[in-house]
DNA sequence: TGTGGTATGTAGATAATCTACGTACAGGTA
DNA sequence: TACCTGTACGTAGATTATCTACATACCACA
C-alpha cells in the first residue's frame, strides 16, 4: 500500500515573512547557535511551526548580511563546531519593527475574519 | 529634491498564503466581483490590506481553477462588462481549513512573541 | 560497521507576490 | 476636441522566501 505522493503541498511550514521575526525575538531572549534556534522556535510554537535547514540559514545568512544579527564560531569539544549568533543594536530595532508591522496586519486580518456584523452586509 | 528610489521593499503588502483566504472570507457574505472584492478588503482592514491587481487576478484564477470559486460574466451597461464570483460548496470547507490553518498558526506565533516568563530563560 | 542525533551548509524547484504594462468604457472638464 | 480620473479585467516578468534534497563532519552506541 505505497500511497501514492502527495498531490503536492503548496502550502508552506512557515508563514512567509515571519522567519526572521521569529529568529530575532528568540536571539532577543539570548545568544543561540541556528540549530537551537530551530528547536526553540519547534517547541515554543507546540511543534506547530517547523524551521528545516533549507530555510533556517539562508536566514540566518541574509539576517547578517543587514547587520541585525551577529556571529562567531566556536569550537567544541564534543560536537560539531557551533556558530553562535545574537541580536546586534539594529537588530534589536528591527525586531520592534517587525512585530508593530506583524500586529497591524493580523489586526486588518481579522477585523475582515471577524468584523462587526453590520459590515459583512454590504 | 528628487528622493533616491527606494532601497528596494522586500516586504510585501499582503502577508503571503492569506490573500486566498481573505477572498474566500469576503466571498462568503456574498457574490463580489474582483475589483469590489480588493476595495471592500482594503476599506474593511482599514486601508492595512491593498490587493493590487496583480496578485488579485491570478489569485482569482487559482481559486476557480481549483473549484473553490465559479464565476460568470455579466453585462453592465454603464462601465465595463463585470466577473461576478460566488463561494462554492468546496470553497467553503476550504474557508473553514484556512481559517483553522491561520488561527493555529497566529496563536504558535504569539505564543513566541509573548512567550510565559519561564520559556524564555532556556 | 551502521545508525541516529547534532550541526552547518548549498543547489535547485516552487509559488505567491509586486511592478509595470495593456485594453476598454464613462463622465467631467479645459 | 483632448485629457484626465475612476472603474474593471487582465498579463508578463522580476523578486524572493520558502521547501526538498543533498553533502559534510563529529559523537555515541549497538
Amino acid at each position: 500500500m505505497t500511497p501514492a505522493k502527495e498531490k503536492y503541498q503548496s502550502r508552506t511550514e512557515i508563514l512567509q515573512g515571519t522567519l526572521d521575526m521569529l529568529i530575532l525575538q528568540v536571539l532577543h531572549w539570548g545568544p543561540r547557535h541556528g540549530y537551537a534556534l530551530s528547536k526553540v522556535i519547534l517547541t515554543n510554537s507546540g511543534e506547530i511551526l517547523k524551521v528545516d535547514t533549507g530555510s533556517l540559514y539562508p536566514a540566518l545568512h541574509r539576517l547578517e548580511r543587514k547587520g541585525w544579527i551577529a556571529a562567531e564560531w566556536k569550537a567544541s569539544e564534543l560536537g560539531p563546531r557551533l556558530r553562535i549568533y545574537r541580536l546586534t543594536k539594529s537588530g534589536r530595532k528591527q525586531l520592534v519593527v517587525e512585530r508593530s508591522r506583524w500586529a497591524q496586519v493580523t489586526e486588518a486580518i481579522e477585523g475582515i475574519l471577524n468584523p462587526a456584523k453590520q459590515e459583512t452586509e454590504s
